[in-house]
DNA sequence: GTGAAAGCGCTAACAT
DNA sequence: ATGTTAGCGCTTTCAC
């Protein structure tokens, strides 16, 4: 941490200033003191007010106090950008999120916020929207902005972000991994224990005495296979109950599209006795079809999801859910970023628990016959 | 838009550099080339390699091949930092909101990170806690690095972002504005018309008979008197109910302290037939406490919140709501902070409308006895 | 059309 | 303890 001057007020342009001003910032206006004003102001060299704001080197006290006060006086504050260019280190951390508005990755972006403050690090934050092209677009502008780091939640291959490491740029992967294995032990990642907690819930769910049970997926688009729904079918098999294929749907991540998904499953396969959805969009829609279907729940069918969402406790029934913690997530990640603990070679991802939260959601397995 | 080689592909150190690299960035490893890089290995001078990726000027399709070709090779990206310094103009704009996790503050920030990318733009993003003292600095670190323009959803009495528009840097608040009216009219500002929110809902409900409605608010610390909280006597008084005192019940902006601020309305006055929550974190309240205490809704109690969040939908029976457009509040605050629009004087606040979107939450009044 | 040179605001040697 | 100086990577006159 750096001390300045009065905390918290800002700077402005000089009153008494003598040289020049060229190129004013095109929409006319004040513009900001800069280290000369100071150092004019207060009678000493540049460098004496560089000591004092960088907290570098000696300055006596008296100059201290007269610098201080020529700042105060012209609201100088430092400027981080010719600070950057001499130091070669912005302060600021790229981080890309599908989408900011998503729970999840709102929450992690709350743990990279808060550990990006402790940290003294400043954050670019942009949403890729599942749009490669943009992802790109974002990875680009992080590495001309010259982030001191990235964390990423890939949409895609990852591609985009190969440059990073090469170029020394500290950069983990968060929540997920890219598909392409490229980035097999490239990056470091900070991920949630998907298969564990879809395993969790799968067993909770089949101890039930569930048998039919069917699981809705949303993978982002270009994604392969999504690790949850291998974790599915590796459960339920583990557990001795056959996997049917047709007892899997897949949507995109978009409501319409979960809510079809939903519908589709639910109809096509009217013996199912449980769902299991894979994130809180498809857990949306499997309760707004059962409610549709005048399914009760638990007692005709029981739901579960992935994501602990506000609105989970606040259904009826409250809905059982798998937690995972995106604000750790966000901010181990950004730990890794900032300490740049890349350099730590290949050391595989870390891996954060997941929890099962039961709630009302879930009951024991109905008779075997179809429903309706 | 600027026009660069190789979009999405990233820079790195060069292969072929000749000139002394002493300072690098302390944690060892690649460094990224630089124009001078380029200009050498393509035999031109630095001047041309600016004009090629400033689009500046006129470069013959020949020079501007061979420029292009060895930036490709160095995996050249031109630095924003120097950039920055040259033209007094970063690409940023700063971005502060209470909490990221929000879901009304996750819309807002969506909807920035969307304008801000159609101009061009990045965006800082951090996160108040509705801590002053944070707010501060975050005003200050937003200071330091010279942001372009500022967005602010203040907590307290907006101080902090005084120093701005003295400077000559665009700000623009959002959401709501500073509870010190130093500010009125000084900074433009883009609101969702919450007393016509609030007058809708209060309207609806006394429109169903409803003639003892709760109040459940939730202002930030150390705001004065909310405007909802006015907004909802002056709009129960117009309709000639009267407003009785304890009929409006205060927390915190926190889960635990709406939760307790709702069980003692609910609890005081049993003869309450409708409750307004002024925002999602009072709504989930209102929820529990009805659940809890056995309330049917809306048989024995009509629920209505403000902020239309996810679960309204799929709660049970799904809840009547204000939609604020949080969305495009972000979106147009970030389109005024960045294009400066501030310079056309305090034309007064921009006001956005809300929108009641009814559900099953609300019936028709019980009669007047009290429930239990 | 292209290059040389002067800074933008700052830090870090190096002098004093 | 403090001043001088040389850049950091870029844009921008100003010559040619």
């Amino acid at each position: 941490m750096e001390t300045f001057p009065e905390k918290g007020r800002s700077w402005q342009h000089g009153a008494s200033r003598a040289h020049r001003r060229p190129a004013r910032p095109e929409r006319g206006g004040a513009v900001a003191a800069t280290i000369k004003d100071v150092a004019a102001s207060a009678g000493v060299g540049i460098a004496t007010v560089s000591r004092v704001f960088s907290g570098t080197g000696a300055v006596s006290a008296a100059t201290r106090e007269r610098v201080l006060a020529a700042a105060r006086d012209l609201h100088y504050r430092p400027s981080a950008v010719g600070r950057s260019l001499k130091t070669r280190r912005t302060g600021g951390l790229g981080l890309a999120v599908p989408d900011a508005t998503d729970p999840f990755c709102a929450d992690l972006i709350g743990g990279v916020l808060d550990c990006a403050r402790t940290l003294g690090q400043h954050v670019l934050l942009d949403a890729t929207l599942g749009d490669p092209a943009r992802e790109a677009e974002i990875a680009d502008r992080f590495a001309e902005q010259r982030v001191d780091g990235v964390i990423a939640v890939p949409s895609g291959t990852g591609d985009p972000w190969e440059g990073f490491p090469r170029a020394g740029v500290p950069l983990v992967f968060a929540g997920r991994v890219p598909s392409c294995r490229t980035w097999t032990g490239r990056a470091p990642a900070v991920l949630a224990d998907d298969a564990a907690g879809i395993r969790s819930a799968v067993e909770y769910l089949v101890g039930l005495g569930h048998r039919r049970v069917g699981f809705l997926g949303a993978p982002a688009p270009g994604t392969p296979p999504d690790v949850r729904e291998d974790a599915f079918r590796a459960a339920l098999t583990a557990l001795g109950v056959p996997v049917e294929e047709d007892l899997v749907a897949r949507a995109r991540p978009t409501r319409d599209s979960a809510y079809a998904a939903a519908a589709g499953l639910l109809q096509r396969r009217s013996d199912l006795t449980a769902v299991l959805a894979s994130g809180h969009l498809p857990g949306e829609a499997a309760v707004l079809v059962a409610r549709e279907l005048d399914l009760r729940v638990p007692a005709d069918l029981s739901i579960a999801m992935v994501d602990d969402v506000a609105w989970a406790e606040l259904c009826d029934p409250p809905l059982t859910a798998v937690s995972r913690p995106a604000r750790d997530l966000g901010y181990r990640a950004c730990e890794l970023a900032a300490r740049g603990g890349v350099r730590r070679g290949p050391s595989g991802p870390v891996l954060l628990p997941t929890e099962l939260v039961v709630r009302g959601s879930c009951g024991p397995a109905p008779s075997r016959r179809a429903r309706h």
